[in-house]
DNA sequence: ACCTGAACACCGTTCAAGT
DNA sequence: ACCTGAACACCGTTCAAGT
């Protein structure tokens, strides 16, 4: 069952995509279903509440793992979809740290790490935090990424270097050589994944 | 020397904080000033522009830590830091992970941080990764507590589980004492960082 | 060198009017 | 019930003109 609303938000993220939020307009989501802007008011209260909405559309491209598979699995597989979306959706990874999600595809997602981490034996207590804690990580460096957040760690050191005197940025001088390798970020996100799941690991045990 | 810039910045930020990215415009820079939009032009190449030197403006808040102090409280500071600059400043941090900060200001906190790694002894290789976890920790962290994201985290079970029919959110129904207790960001925060101190400590024994 | 004022091509949103 | 079209109060940005 397709409704309206979800062919607005269809039609919302393709222009996310083509041209950035900038070119998500009411005018422009009308022209695209052959309708005028005011046309989309009774299926979306607001220009607000249609990014809500595209929030929603966003987690819900999200796909969520067997229930079969080990925790260690099932929470790889969810923060590769993470970075999946973002990759395929740049544009609209940034509203993520605008506005709650609460949606309830959003909850459906929620649901399957609060699952894994339980499986994982996180004390339940601990269990809400690490969430919050393991899903920044996703999600911030998904939206890193593709906004050019992590690009300043990709410049080379001459050029940060010109920025400011050398003798104000020792740090940056002692690691030349490391800043001037290039960074596999398929490799890092895996590493920061094998160091979350560690992370995890500890908790459980540490609650026994 | 306060710059004309610099001054455009300042009235963009407190424009920003009084009534969201929204009330940022070139007119209304432009009338705090006393001047037109237009006379804005040869200090701000464009709106974007603006919003680039804003990131830098915020983070040209936040304050350095004494060299002097070991690495794990510098740490500690850098991260309060920005959570407070956070506070102060909730609608700007979005844009954190829309652009890349390259100001002088950026670099600074961001060779503060790797000094820090380096003296904690994180091995060099591995420094610009931790400083990308750890500072997309602490952002995401910051950027989710004044957003709105956590909320998702502090509603009643009832209204969420409200939203799907029980069976299909069952790690929330497992949850639900957890879920109930009211959450001391204050406290998770401090958490959140005991444990990325002790990642690192881990990380610096591995490499010995 | 620095600023103005009119103008252009847009926005989101309202409201009365049409079918 | 659903959509239109004109209108309102805004945007960012251009450009010629002023001093």
């Amino acid at each position: 069952m397709l409704t309206r609303r979800q062919e607005i938000l269809d039609v919302a993220l393709a222009l996310a995509d083509e041209g950035g939020l900038d070119a998500v307009t009411m005018r422009a989501i009308g022209k695209r279903l052959g309708v005028t802007a005011m046309a989309l008011y009774p299926y979306v209260a607001s220009k607000d509440d249609l990014l809500d909405g595209l929030v929603g559309r966003l987690l819900q491209e999200i796909a969520l793992p067997e229930a079969a598979w080990p925790w260690e699995k099932r929470l790889r597989a969810i923060a590769h979809a993470v970075r999946g979306t973002a990759r395929m959706h740049p544009a609209v990874m940034p509203l993520l740290f605008t506005r709650p999600a609460i949606t309830p595809d959003a909850l459906r997602v929620l649901d399957a790490i609060y699952a894994a981490l339980l499986d994982a034996g996180v004390p339940p207590k601990e269990v809400p935090r690490v969430e919050r804690m393991i899903s920044t990580v996703v999600l911030g460096f998904a939206a890193s990424e593709v906004s050019g957040r992590f690009s300043i760690g990709s410049l080379m050191p001459r050029e940060r270097r010109a920025q400011l005197p050398d003798a104000e940025l020792p740090a940056h001088a002692a690691l030349a050589a490391a800043l001037d390798t290039p960074v596999d970020w398929d490799g890092e996100f895996d590493t920061d994944l094998d160091d979350l799941v560690a992370f995890i690991s500890a908790l459980a045990h540490r609650g026994c």
